[in-house]
DNA sequence: TTGCGTGCAAAGGTTTTGCATGGCA
DNA sequence: TGCCATGCAAAACCTTTGCACGCAA
């Protein structure tokens, strides 16, 4: 348990800017690196990693894992309200990312945890399945979307 | 949609062997690589990561993806049991998979069907957690009970 | 024979690491 | 001044893809 957050630079708040003016979304690390490289203020690619790795373990950013092919995901984890807790709906047809903010989900979850005794942990589940405009246009035609990068909103 | 699932080969049966053969935990690629190497039954990686595709499109086999920066964890599911009724729990610390046969569950994704336009396919979606007895043996201090993983480090 | 399956290697992408340098305390 | 942080590049991985050849049907 190290006491210090270490040192403060310009490349941590710079860092720690962007997470929370992005608290609504995930974020990667390639979009941060493209983003701050677009306003002048480039940080190493190792940098971002340190860092985002250290703030997981503060507890300050949470890691979400999608998929193995695709790189990880982050967001800014707010330290005053735990509860923004909300789940994701990967869209296996075009990738999409979804945030779903829905009290049913937490009471489900309660319910697993008080009547079958298993805490879900939201970081890591994923509900995979297919979103409203894929099966639209799934069923006059096929798009071939592959799985990709998800997207900023 | 094809009905078929391709030529009957070698490679097919030896990796669907070993994947039944332990189904009672979650296996890599490089894992099952390994395995078959020390075998004398070698086959090649892509022709693994090529045929766990398929299974998983199939629904003969689940794909995990624990942590972006290691691989993709994949499970048989098997096909006798009507796994499509029902969600899958993954405990987090002990590997297990518990069947969750819960109408509370089911209700959830007709909501979010129906409110949020997301079909969620129970054959994907893994809620991952901390089983009950986990969490209860969590107050002393053991911590990986991983039981799949022969030679990571 | 036809066309899919396989193996090998190369490519593509993400994440980690080593090392010299720069900056905070 | 002493360390930690940074940047760059290389390394280490995981996964996909291209292509020639083999094998099932």
């Amino acid at each position: 348990m190290s006491g210090s957050n270490g040192y403060k630079t310009k490349q941590r708040d710079t860092i720690l800017k962007y997470m929370t003016d992005h608290k609504d979304s995930h974020v990667t690390v390639n979009g941060i690196s493209d983003y701050l490289t677009g306003q002048g203020t480039h940080v190493g690619t190792a940098t971002i990693y340190r860092h985002l790795e250290r703030l997981v373990e503060q507890g300050l950013v949470r890691k979400y894992t999608v998929d193995s092919s695709t790189g990880a995901c982050f967001q800014y984890a707010e330290p005053d309200r735990e509860c923004h807790e909300h789940f994701h709906l990967k869209c296996e047809k075009c990738g999409r990312l979804i945030h779903l903010e829905c009290s049913r989900v937490k009471e489900l979850a309660s319910h697993i945890f008080s009547e079958h005794g298993f805490a879900v942990d939201p970081l890591r589940t994923v509900f995979y399945g297919i979103c409203r405009e894929c099966s639209e246009s799934n069923a006059s035609s096929d798009n071939d979307t592959r799985k990709e990068n998800p997207d900023n909103e």
